[in-house]
DNA sequence: TGATTTCTGGAATGAATGTTCCAGAAAGAC
DNA sequence: GTCTTTCTGGAACATTCATTCCAGAAATCA
């Protein structure tokens, strides 16, 4: 680092950091912390053994830098589809529409990265416990804004603690994902989705 | 086993079965599967370490009983909570408030084993999914039966569908041990509690 | 071109893993 | 006492793991 301030003269990076960081993500949300071997993330991540530990330090602290670009990443869709205009309550149905569908599909169900993170690492982890914690603060914090709107905009009633309700769907979404990791019986997702939401009335 | 048949003089067995279960359970519990190794599980349960193999076959076979025991003496103690007399309401503000206390204690935050088991294996084995579902059942049946009672004494109202509900109950209770698992802030958790079980008014 | 740095692949390391083997002590059934 | 089986502790095993080392190729800038 000091060297190339001093004398820069060498090769570039080849690889994209972000996309390695991407693709080690993945393997993180799909098999966990411990599951995840360094000879799988290298395979996925298509870059070299060494080029990761240069990169990237140790196994544990890729995972911390996954963590936080599923927040980024993720965190940015979660706030952009809250913040689009038009009915919040129908911007809420569809949020907990696409996990209930991601769990019908075919594909794999990696649940909640963060919630993931927070079951197997939260109790032993630090640090792993500030990023999930960070998250939602942040995830309460755009329901918050949303629900704040839809009150404004006279979509939903004013008798409510909207940061009550905001923690309450944080917590009912993170559920959702859990048993959607258990179970595919549409009816079963579809009953707790349509209950949870039923506090907006 | 086939030979004690035939001619069946010899040792007993010195320690018990059960308890040993119970002890692996609580390594599991705590740690998850992978993050526990064998050592750590013979330390625990008291017992040599060919008598675990002996006993329960490999750590697998061993993590998949442990699963089977949690639900016995889990599922336990919510049934007779539940199906205690008196309000339903006032047990499921109890069981709740429960999980709340338990994260807010200096004790180590396990969350519940069932949940963590599904988080961390129900997407890669099959047993583990089945046995997190059949545990989800046995756990919503349960609430499902509290919430009839409540209905047919008056506490709570006809208009709801009773199964949806009681999925709701089961869902949000995981969300609120995963909650709790990241923060120790007593507000944020109680006002999950609050608008979770405003929903049976 | 030459100097310097990073990339790449593979090998090496050392620790920890799950599992099995062994030999002796202990305890029931005859 | 004589079997037979289980218990116990420790050693042995093979595998996998995260991590580091190495040497050559590639690429940048003077």
């Amino acid at each position: 680092l000091r060297t190339r301030l001093i004398d820069p003269m060498a090769r570039h990076k080849e690889f994209d950091r972000d996309e390695a960081l991407q693709r080690a993500m993945e393997v993180f949300w799909s098999r966990g912390y411990e599951a995840a071997s360094v000879g799988e993330l290298v395979k996925h991540m298509g870059i070299n053994r060494q080029s990761l530990y240069d990169t990237f330090g140790d196994k544990h602290s890729l995972y911390l830098q996954a963590l936080d670009r599923y927040r980024e990443v993720e965190g940015r869709k979660l706030f952009e589809l809250l913040e689009r205009p038009g009915s919040v309550k129908r911007a809420l149905r569809q949020l907990f529409g696409v996990v209930v569908e991601a769990s019908l599909g075919g594909g794999e169900r990696r649940g909640c990265f963060v919630g993931n993170a927070t079951s197997e690492l939260a109790g032993r982890c630090r640090e792993t416990a500030e990023k999930a914690c960070g998250n939602m603060a942040a995830a309460e914090e755009a329901l918050y804004r949303a629900l704040l709107r839809g009150k404004r905009e006279g979509e939903i009633g004013g008798g409510r603690d909207l940061r009550a309700v905001a923690r309450f769907l944080y917590s009912s979404l993170q559920g959702l994902q859990l048993m959607s990791k258990a179970t595919r019986d549409r009816k079963t997702l579809e009953d707790v989705v349509r209950v949870t939401l039923s506090v907006l009335d």
